[in-house]
DNA sequence: AAATACTATTGGAACGATCTAAATCATAAA
DNA sequence: TTTATGATTTAGATCGTTCCAATAGTATTT
């Protein structure tokens, strides 16, 4: 049997309270008698009871972390810095990959619940329904949304893809580009919407037609599939691809090749997300970096701050995008 | 405050003894009683309060998940296997991300404890010494090594790299190389340590030359600066290179594709991991299939196995690997 | 009718910590 | 010597559940 509290005390000759103090590093206790308790905890080797504690306190100490899709690198990385944060502040998570189903993810939510958790990270799951994060934030579960806004009663952090989308267009239609087509969109979440919109906002505000829109998973397989559409009638192929994400625009730069085509010579591409790979491809691949680890920070520290002091209205934090200019777009090739 | 059994009790009238054998769908409760409680619980809101009742029993239904690296592709498919077998078994891991750091292993480590997980599954850092799992053991945690084995006192869960090696190095021979290196190895780990040796193995065996080993970091950027020193002087360049992992190889196509050499056609490329970013890549990459996802799957099912049965010697499931021929290796070009 | 067996139910003590309020102790002041 | 003061220490209740042993209640057997 591990020793517990009373084990301590007995063996230290002092109460179990006194312990308890030595454990919670109060300056009531007087030195002598912290030291003669540290070394009993140590001879005993003692470890921490937490669980026992919480019961207790009203705290744990322990968010949810519900994703998804951890196999995405870029909710990988959001993963990451999540960690990281919640590491600085001591705390721990559990982590639940939905794989986009809602129910898995109802599933997994109804289980932290029971463990407890002081709060929940969410980057909810295509098809999630205002309703779950309304229902956590009635419980009085605090709740950080992150990059999909399904409700409006929890906070939220994301990037701003509208800005992004913006940049991304500007970007191309400087270089010369006029059909601009747009690869994405098929997921029904709001950051999909969010670019869809301001795709559709932006091109004719410099007096060009919006593009062919193309719904397609944003994965490298969608991405390549899409290309087959786009450019199968030569004469109204696009000459630039904005895609929903990295994953997306390698796998259009993927079918680009396969076509005979030259990204960045015979169709300019940009991505969303600045993963790792992007980078390390040929040609590298200009995005729209969206700093995912950065967006996990803030979402581990907001929620915390929020489990603090629970009051309040929601808040947003909205991170700027930055455009990323690498090879894969190049001017508009003259026909 | 959210309702307790206590408080269930009193609104269906019976005593905290029967909610509890109802939660616990025990057979002792009359089929009435148990109606009666259910529509208590429904009404009033309850949620199980699992930390409380661990307190009772001896399992906290809980696991700490130890990564040394989250954001590699590898890995994550990894967790993503240890989500779906812990899901299906009812239990919630607590995650922690090393980023390969020793130190942040062991404070995560020691937090996990403090949380009363009842194993750990453990991808160690690298530079993890066998006293960490030893020390877990001693201490009744059970522990499932994945992928790299640091200590003989825990289960180990992994792939047969040498046999992986093996795979890679037969088929390249087949092909007709003669020249073939090894880029990777830089790591001191255990998988790392079997593919080196594998790969000295194999190559006398067929009356070749143990061709150049470059170590390097397994990751893109490692893999694209090992081929600046191994096709620095042409005439000795290897036709063939073995690459510790995919990321490793992707680097080192683009390495090649740098150089006006086409991965392929001018050298042979081949990864270990099977990360589906090699199959979506031009050319696609031949690879030696690992499963990072099945053995996630092995890995928490061996786990939870062990916690139920702590007794009996380690054990260690060794899956065995594929090759996987995709476009990244054709025939030993001609001079 | 009494004894037996079985079914349902329950009070109260755990589990391992914290918290509150009160007790103890030394020391200084009256 | 007594009292007040401040510094330490502690007994005992508490958190929300499960477990044990005991208790009713009902049906079956003798």
């Amino acid at each position: 049997m591990r020793p517990t509290v009373k084990d301590i005390a007995r063996h230290a000759g002092v109460s179990a309270a006194t312990v308890s103090l030595v454990l919670r590093n109060s300056p009531l206790v007087a030195a002598a008698t912290r030291a003669g308790v540290q070394t009993s905890m140590d001879s005993l080797g003692y470890v921490y009871h937490r669980a026992a504690a919480n019961l207790r306190m009203r705290l744990t100490h322990t968010v949810g972390l519900v994703i998804c899709e951890i196999t995405n690198p870029f909710y990988a990385e959001l993963a990451a810095g999540i960690d990281d944060a919640l590491d600085q502040a001591g705390w721990v998570a559990f982590v639940a990959n939905t794989a986009e189903s809602p129910t898995r993810q109802s599933r997994f939510i109804a289980r932290m619940r029971e463990h407890r958790v002081d709060g929940i990270l969410l980057a909810p799951a295509e098809g999630t329904s205002a309703e779950v994060v309304d229902e956590l934030s009635r419980n009085g579960i605090p709740v950080v949304q992150m990059l999909r806004r399904v409700g409006r009663s929890a906070d939220y952090v994301s990037a701003d893809f509208r800005l992004g989308m913006t940049l991304a267009a500007e970007h191309l239609i400087r270089l010369g580009h006029q059909r601009i087509a747009f690869v994405g969109g098929a997921r029904r979440v709001s950051p999909a919407r969010d670019r869809t919109e301001a795709f559709r906002a932006i091109l004719p505000r410099f007096g060009l037609p919006v593009g062919p829109i193309v719904n397609c998973l944003p994965t490298r397989e969608g991405g390549a599939a899409a290309v087959g559409q786009l450019f199968r009638d030569k004469s109204s192929a696009p000459t630039a691809v904005v895609c929903h994400n990295d994953l997306c625009a390698l796998g259009v730069m993927l079918g680009l090749a396969d076509l005979g085509l030259v990204p960045g010579r015979d169709a300019a591409v940009v991505g969303f997300d600045n993963i790792p790979e992007g980078a390390m491809h040929r040609p590298a691949l200009t995005t729209v970096a969206i700093g995912g680890r950065q967006i996990g920070e803030e979402g581990a520290r907001l929620l915390l701050r929020r489990i603090k002091s629970p009051e309040g209205p929601p808040e947003s934090i909205i991170l700027p995008p930055k455009l990323v200019v690498r090879e894969s777009c190049g001017p508009r090739p003259s026909i």
